[in-house]
DNA sequence: CAATAGCCCTGGTGGC
DNA sequence: TGCCACCAGGGCTATT
């Protein structure tokens, strides 16, 4: 599952092969994943424009247009973006595909066609709702320590959730989210606004660790995630608590639990995570 | 307003 | 071995 560790790893492999190219033709398998506009206008939006650059936000990724339009990839659980020889094998659930001015293929695969793909004009971000209204994203300068507190203090939700939000924090998913509260010793059901100062500085080194680390890593691939030439990741390798579930903890040998926190699983060690403080 | 349950979607898995 | 209910979960929508 992309969370942003993984769609910055796409964005870096794919940059210096798609940036200049021009897109000569769009074959479009699967309309429904398009979200805005409909088929024609997303074909009229794109199709004869060079791509000028890629962007990030969050975990939506962005193709910037030489006529201001950009395409907005949302990956969701199991969108792929690949660039690849056109007389190479081809993903068996390809769902749009990209012809460019080199004669090779951008091919957007999908297994569960959750995906969503958006072409957007100049000052039309705000038809994404989730692009529009996006928290402060890890690893960058505006968000701070101060930031975290800012938001935590007032909030009723529980940790595991309050990190989900993408309206608060940005990029975190599923699994880079059990690991940010293990490194930081937080149980995953503490509510958000009741955590110290301190924890919160413990919080917000976790974030930014957890998120390094993974993209050092090339991303995390349990089954579908691929990078943009269709390499995995490895940060699998390297995960504390997340699918450890039976297993022993990396820093104390406690066996890792599996609990469901607002409708996701979660991964903790109740040692390491302890949900109220000894003293 | 804020938190949460339900929904989308398909392949892999576990139970019988 | 075959069948099938169930699970995976990001983010939107509806509900409380």
């Amino acid at each position: 599952m992309p969370e942003m560790p993984e769609v910055e790893i796409i964005r870096r492999s794919l940059i210096n092969k798609l940036k200049g190219k021009q897109i000569v033709q769009i074959e479009i398998l699967l309309a429904r994943q398009i979200k805005w506009p409909d088929k024609d206008g997303f074909v009229a939006m794109t199709v004869g424009r060079h791509i000028i650059d890629i962007g990030r936000k969050g975990k939506y990724l962005l193709l910037l247009l030489d006529n201001g339009n950009t395409i907005v990839f949302h990956l969701r659980m199991t969108g792929r973006l690949c660039y690849t020889l056109k007389e190479a094998s081809q993903d068996l659930y390809k769902r749009i595909i990209f012809l460019l001015d080199d004669g090779n293929l951008l091919i957007y695969a999908d297994t569960r066609t959750l995906g969503t793909i958006y072409a957007l004009a100049p000052g039309e971000e705000w038809r994404i709702e989730g692009l529009s209204h996006m928290g402060m994203e890890p690893l960058t300068e505006a968000f701070t320590e101060g930031y975290l507190y800012d938001i935590m203090y007032k909030s009723k939700a529980k940790i595991k959730s309050f990190l989900l939000n993408q309206k608060k924090i940005s990029g975190l998913g599923n699994i880079y989210t059990d690991e940010c509260l293990h490194m930081a010793g937080i149980h995953p059901l503490r509510l958000a606004g009741s955590l110290m100062k301190s924890e919160i500085a413990q919080l917000h080194m976790a974030i930014n660790k957890v998120i390094a680390d993974g993209i050092r890593d090339g991303g995390t691939t349990f089954r579908d995630y691929r990078n943009g030439e269709g390499e995995k990741g490895h940060h699998q390798e390297n995960l504390f608590v997340y699918g450890r579930n039976g297993k022993p903890c990396k820093v104390c040998g406690t066996v890792i639990e599996k609990i469901v926190v607002g409708g996701r699983g979660t991964h903790f060690c109740p040692n390491c995570q302890k949900l109220r403080e000894e003293s």
